[in-house]
DNA sequence: CGCATTGTTGAAATGAATCAAAACTTGTGG
DNA sequence: CCACAAGTTTTGATTCATTTCAACAATGCG
């Protein structure tokens, strides 16, 4: 089933097509769902993404999707697990910039940068679909289409703009709890939390890279949420007992 | 020439229209300089352009431009001065989350959001140009300017990259460092810096909210730069007389 | 001239990083 | 199915960068 020379190398690059069909449908799927999240589209609407849609490729843990400095050809669209848009500090400090969760194109803003001055990288193992660079054009002719990606793009600014006010004025504590509101926020948004609980792949040391701390660090820092019934993580499962007080320490709200 | 009760209030907000035709004129050729460097627009371009801007105002230092939640009506384009983008955490620390320099749109991305989440405000003394949101659709129709537009966007996306890597992990000399270079490589771009030197106007109580440090320490930072000779710094001048040693500890590189 | 803002200095407190090592998981191959 | 390797989480001790507090000097403005 896997090639030879495998591992689990970081810079691992090989892509393995999975076109069958249910793919392709999830993949359609989760990105109506964050695209039209009150159901508006229409059956051409609709359509017309489904054929933007091309290849499907799975990925694993560690796979670079894209390389900083890469020319924007192709969209990729998350369509299970996570990946990260990342830069490297010269001292080869990975830092996180944003978190693509399914239904996430990896490189909003589409070709208006000759390269692109970011990886993205899975972090965790999960499938990608290709959106070639002309399709995404081609749906920015058709206004609802056009007005739910522009959307898309500027909550993903206002997402960066919170991680800026989230990385420079909130204590570790904070931070931390923020950025797991945001996630499973956003998670919800696609279908993947039920009641308070959902899948949460992501090791400390991820954590740590997207929050600027040290992974030590935010082992203590979880220990202390944990401690104070604010969130029960472990064995990739996340909840929140008691969301309102945590979104009250981390001063999250959803953005509308 | 000023209300009663005027001061300095941070939350000021009287705006004095300024519509001289030699501001006009101003505000029009920072703005093609910020979006037509390699001066391609052709006549009827840069006649829409000119168009679309309608009232110049005056503004304060302190002055709010235009506040969180507000609804996105119109664009404000920085023609003189500098203000910020800025969010407030609970705790009333305010983050500055961008700095808009001469010829930068306060407000990118339009109108994509139904309110905005975060607030203008006015860092110095300056004016600036109103661009109505329905001139703005107008000028997308054409498609050189509708690129310009479209890059220019997408540069600001790449400077809020940028300040998450810095935040995040780089250590308070090398911050500032950055900043310090971000600033003035842009002000370049708008023909603001004459050989190493240029006006800058920003107070260590703004350097320190921009980059998530105490202004104490911002203080003792720049004396450290000072003392090894990589920046000037004194009355509202500033000068790299050393920029490659400069960018080379910030690590710093212009986008394309 | 006086008042407000900005820049500067020192000492003490603290949040977070670092280093090092152990316990625990997880997947893998024998 | 067990044993091993690799990654992940946890712990403790120490160091370091940065904040905070407080006070004072310089600067500019009305």
């Amino acid at each position: 089933m896997r090639s030879p020379g495998d591992g689990n190398a970081r810079a691992d690059n090989g892509a393995r097509l999975v076109n069958d069909i249910g793919t392709r449908l999830e993949a359609i799927s989760v990105w109506l769902r964050k695209l039209d999240p009150e159901a508006t589209f229409d059956a051409r609407d609709r359509k017309l993404l489904s054929e933007a849609v091309a290849d499907l490729h799975a990925f694993r843990a560690g796979q670079v999707l894209s390389n900083e400095g890469d020319g924007v050809g192709t969209a990729v669209l998350i369509v299970r697990g996570i990946a990260c848009r990342s830069k490297e500090t010269l001292g080869g400090r990975r830092q996180i910039i944003a978190i693509c969760l399914p239904g996430d194109l990896s490189e909003p803003g589409g070709a208006a940068l000759e390269k692109t001055d970011y990886s993205v990288q899975a972090l965790t193992a999960g499938c990608a679909a290709l959106v070639p660079a002309r399709s995404l054009r081609g749906l920015e002719k058709r206004e609802s289409i056009a007005f739910a990606l522009r959307r898309a793009e500027a909550r993903d600014n206002a997402i960066s703009r919170e991680w800026i006010l989230n990385l420079a004025a909130r204590p570790a504590k904070e931070r931390i709890a923020h950025l797991l509101c945001e996630l499973v926020s956003r998670l919800r948004q696609v279908g993947l939390v039920r009641g308070n609980a959902c899948e949460f792949p992501l090791s400390q040391q991820v954590l740590a890279e997207a929050t600027g701390l040290s992974a030590v660090h935010v082992n203590r820092i979880l220990q202390d949420l944990r401690a104070a019934g604010l969130i029960r993580l472990q064995a990739g499962k996340l909840e929140f007992p008691d969301p309102l007080r945590l979104e009250a320490l981390a001063e999250f709200s959803p953005l509308v």
